[in-house]
RNA sequence: GGUGGCGUAGCCAAGUGGUAAGGCAGAGGUCUGCAACACCUUUACGCGUAGGUUCAAAUCCUAUCGCCACCUCCA
């Protein structure tokens, strides 16, 4: 297998560090909200390379983080008259909710933030001591990036190139550097809302839970400092993953993760869809539109690394073209795999995960009237084709039955007028057998209930 | 300003040196009382533009134009 690997911009055989183990973190949502489809998009990314190794017999563990403490989610709590345990308990239900939906595996381990926060001020006072980190008179702790040796190795840029680009954000005189970055915020504005540390009252630093949390998980089953694979969004790679890399390397100087990995961003009108913009769908907006293979279809038949713009136009092709494929392979058949077309499908997803060619494969393939093979391989790919419907269908068929049952009802009452009660009854009949109540009046129009 | 990415038919999208996959839409046909569905056939002398390297370029090099992202919370 061969993955683009984002540290060194190569394509890069993959060998795991541990034989046949694969270790895989990818950066899970801040809770504070409805899921949106730049969630959707790289959850299912995830999801594809995950069941990929699977299918290809690797003993793969996912690890997906909730990030449930924030400076967002303490405002949005604090509007809603909430609590930030609370609030986040309550979008992390939401989020599982939209995930199921869209039929992405359960990743093996999900761990939140909170609950790592004794590791986190471990982790920090490690670096304290280490001299990488300082503690300011306010009880801010911050990471000292100029004692990084290979600060800028993701974003591939010079400490002073990043300066630069960090001169427009306000001047914090309490840093030593400004690129230099919080792994500890003091904060005390709400007592619910802050944690008691060695520094004070306050909250982590966003980058420092994934690094913790990764510590934690490699220690505890022997498997060292250095996960296979990180992935997250593209927009993650500076500052988040960047400083996580710091982080880490600096506390355990070894690498963090040997292959790194980034989804593109999902556009909207041809922007980037992003909560500042406010230009965003929710998950749940496009399952009421779109059935959940649709969705799949139409992010993985763009290559994961590559910018996704969606569009209704677009959607509605997927969905036409899937549906027809779906509706071709209810066609019963007992032919035995075909060897040749499942060898093609791996040589396309070998190579970084091409899911598009990957499924082009199996349009080719309808030809061959191999129905099994196709199942097989859209399974491995995640599709459910035993579900085939939108959370909106309900909605549509009870509308549907209204319209069917006026136009039953009406026929009917012409029916009855010619006297034909034969042809009446047998209809009355017909619908009470279908759980369908006809009520005739001797001076009304007929109605209808279920029963 | 710095850094990275992209530009392939009406739309979406593979292809990274060997002569343009696939899907949607369109066109023609089979089927049908007529439709719809399904099925069959068909649709880029050309891959942003201009040069160059090569027997051979969408693929490599140079220049150029356009779009996008990151550097601020983000998947």
């Amino acid at each position: 297998m061969k993955i683009f690997n984002n540290l060194t911009r190569q394509l890069e055989d993959f060998i795991p560090i541990h034989s046949n183990r694969v270790n895989i973190y990818t950066c899970g949502p801040t809770v504070y909200d409805h899921s949106h489809i730049g969630h959707a998009r790289s959850c299912m990314t995830w999801d594809m390379v995950y069941r990929y190794f699977k299918h290809k017999k690797y003993q793969v563990t996912w690890i997906r983080n909730i990030t449930n403490i924030d400076d967002k989610i303490v405002k949005r709590a604090l509007e809603a008259n909430s609590s930030p345990d609370k609030l986040s308990r309550e979008f992390t239900y939401e989020f599982w909710a939209d995930m199921h939906a869209l039929n992405i595996s359960w990743p093996d381990l999900e761990p939140r933030a909170t609950d790592y926060l004794i590791e986190m001020f471990a982790f920090i006072q490690e670096l304290i001591d280490k001299n990488f980190a300082y503690v300011t008179k306010n009880g801010d702790v911050y990471f000292r990036v100029h004692k990084h040796v290979n600060y800028g190795q993701l974003k591939r840029q010079s400490l002073e190139q990043l300066a630069e680009g960090i001169s427009r954000v306000d001047e914090n005189e309490l840093k030593e550097s400004q690129l230099d970055f919080a792994l500890w915020k003091a904060f005390a504005r709400e007592p619910e809302t802050s944690f008691n540390s060695p520094w004070g009252i306050g909250r982590p630093g966003w980058h420092l839970e994934c690094s913790t949390m990764i510590k934690a998980i490699l220690n505890s089953q022997n498997l060292g400092d250095t996960l296979d694979i990180h992935a997250g969004g593209d927009d993650l790679i500076f500052p988040h993953h960047e400083n996580e890399c710091a982080q880490s390397e600096c506390l355990s100087g070894k690498a963090l993760a040997k292959y790194w990995m980034h989804n593109g961003m999902v556009m909207v009108n041809g922007s980037k869809m992003s909560k500042s913009e406010g230009n965003f769908f929710t998950i749940k907006d496009l399952l009421a539109i779109y059935k959940p293979n649709t969705i799949r279809y139409f992010c993985l038949s763009t290559h994961y690394k590559k910018q996704i713009n969606f569009g209704h136009e677009a959607l509605e092709a997927a969905e036409q073209g899937f549906d027809k494929l779906v509706k071709f392979l209810e066609t019963p058949s007992d032919e035995p795999l075909n060897q040749e077309l499942i060898q093609a499908f791996e040589n396309a997803m070998d190579n970084d995960f091409n899911s598009a060619q990957a499924l082009a494969l199996i349009f080719e393939n309808k030809d061959n009237k191999n129905i099994p093979t196709l199942i097989f391989l859209l399974k491995i790919l995640g599709f459910d084709l035993n579900n085939q419907e939108t959370t909106a269908n309900n909605e549509k068929s009870e509308a549907a039955l209204a319209q069917v049952m006026d136009l039953v009802l009406d026929l009917r009452k012409t029916i009855r007028e010619n006297k034909d009660f034969v042809t009446s009854d047998k209809i009355r009949e017909a619908l009470s057998k279908a759980g369908i109540n006809v009520k005739d009046y001797r001076d009304k129009a007929s109605e209808w209930e279920l029963n």
